[in-house]
DNA sequence: GATAAATAAGATATAATTAGTCCACTATCC
DNA sequence: GGATAGTGGACTAATTATATCTTATTTATC
């Protein structure tokens, strides 16, 4: 019931992608060294995160990664789903599943519920939000 | 991001009990039958359940397992966190893990949000909860 | 007290998933 | 053409999930 780390590294790397300014690129080595991610596994990483639609790459000298969109259209809720495939909390709430007793059971409807509410939660917040709110902390503290 | 196998079985074997007038054994056996449980693994999530304190075993003849407290007493989420242990959607949300972004980190803090939200549902709704729907709908059928 | 029924405990096995590495290759810029 | 940076695939290691087997221990009942 965790993310895995793939998934917190992707965010991290995100969020990175978000601190500089849109369409820049940026180094997988960099961004592994900032953040403290192995460097060939980022670049696994990335590939997923290319491959959802969010980032994109750049081979070659001055290559890199970049957004693929600006980051107010980005969502914690996308970054998992981009990672771990559709978020289900359980069996039954993944597709092409089916339970004997989906139909009638209440405990299903407590999941969808439930991750729901979590899913809306994950879905309010851009990556956008994340960062601006840095860099409002930056600036009072430069004040 | 998913609750295990194990997690499912402990839902499905508690509500097993909870159709039971509070207090009768119900035999590890029969509640994998029921439930299309491997039975010997069932026993070992009982004794999860036992140690958490969500059910009370007796061995010898006419032993077998029962709810420790009334059903009414017990939600969803009180059952995940006796198999899994505390629930944290990511590490950052366990116990004793310390990121060091932890302090200013506004994506833990999304996290924490998410978590809550979720857990507030899987607490909304006690295994009486769960029966009494089906109690009240067997009923109508007989109407 | 013998016996059969039932769980407890612990070791072990298997499978699946997660995490991470290695290396040869391709694209790009200068 | 050389340096740089991502691509793709195979591979390994570690961890977790799932399950079984075996031997004990407890207890009702005859
Ligand atoms: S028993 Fe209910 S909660 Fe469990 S898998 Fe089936 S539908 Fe889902
Ligand atoms: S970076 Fe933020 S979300 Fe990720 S582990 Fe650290 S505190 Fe948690």
């Amino acid at each position: 019931m965790q993310i895995t780390r793939q998934t917190e590294y992707a965010i991290r790397t995100l969020l990175e992608l978000s601190r500089v300014p849109f369409g820049k690129l940026l180094q997988t080595r960099v961004i592994s060294e900032r953040q403290g991610i192995p460097e060939v596994f980022l670049t696994k990483t990335v590939q997923v995160l290319a491959l959802a639609g969010l980032v994109q790459t750049q081979r070659g000298t001055q290559g890199g990664v970049k957004l693929a969109v600006p980051g107010d259209q980005i969502t914690l809720a996308d970054i998992i789903t981009a990672i771990e495939g559709t978020l289900a909390i359980n069996i039954c709430l993944a597709e092409n599943y089916s339970c004997p007793n989906m139909a009638t059971c209440k405990v299903h409807q407590v999941f969808r519920r439930a991750q729901e509410a979590m899913l809306s939660e994950l879905n309010s917040v851009t990556l956008s939000d994340l960062v601006e709110t840095e860099k409002m902390q930056v600036s009072l503290e430069n004040e």
